[in-house]
DNA sequence: CAAACATATTGACAAACTTCTATTCGACCC
DNA sequence: GGGTCGAATAGAAGTTTGTCAATATGTTTG
């Protein structure tokens, strides 16, 4: 229950960079060598490798090598996926998480134990 | 142009946290006071206030003030906006940005001056 | 094989982030 | 007014992140 925020903010730090977003943003209509990648930013080749590895370690981007080069690609599922999880948490529904807590609250009010106090 | 990136990003930031992401999820249904929300982790006070902030300060969600009380509430349309920008930046469209670099790329091969090596 | 090239890895350092304790601020109640 | 309660702020410690220079790895080519 717990791990989808933690897998999901996992995914959302990697992309909470301006450079990893516009590379994401560049990918978004095909594949593209890290030397076209890195002539679009001020930054060192090895700044570029560590950014590259974020993104692949988050599962949001894939990597191909061929011959000296490697190409990346966006892992488009992923994205959707992402996507599609902060539109669940984002909106209202009938088994949110909030009136779990509401009712644990009450409860709590009550009869004063046993919160679900899980990070 | 990469204004978007920033801005972006520093809200993905934001979100980039399991507490704030399941704070956000608790929130999706209705306003909830802060001593509320707070019983739901193993956190400090000041933590929570903290973590708060950092939402606020994204612009992804609103305070309200009632006597000794803060209750919080979803700004649906920053969110929304959000998943949007997202959207638009997973998907492919004609005037991506990654055409532009690989055209720069092309008269760069021919000519060799003049990329757009804007961050 | 040696040189050249594209990437990846290592190590270092500064900046930013997370979380805590202690304290302060504001609102309510007797 | 003094005490209490909920929340915010300040300050500090530890951790993580971003970035670079230097170096290593792997591939192609002469």
């Amino acid at each position: 229950m717990e791990r989808i925020y933690q897998e999901t903010a996992g995914k959302l730090k990697a992309l909470s960079d301006p450079k990893r977003l516009k590379i994401v943003d560049m990918l978004s209509c095909g594949e593209m060598c890290a030397c076209v990648i890195l002539e679009s930013f001020h930054i060192t080749q090895p700044t570029l490798s560590h950014d590259m590895r974020v993104l692949l370690e988050a599962g949001l981007v894939r990597d191909r090598r061929e011959g000296k080069n490697t190409y990346y690609s966006l892992n488009r599922e992923a994205l959707d996926a992402l996507r599609a999880v902060l539109g669940q948490m984002f909106q209202d529904k009938p088994d949110c998480i909030c009136r779990l807590a509401e009712q644990a609250c009450r409860e709590g009010k009550e009869g004063e134990q046993g919160h679900d106090r899980s990070t």
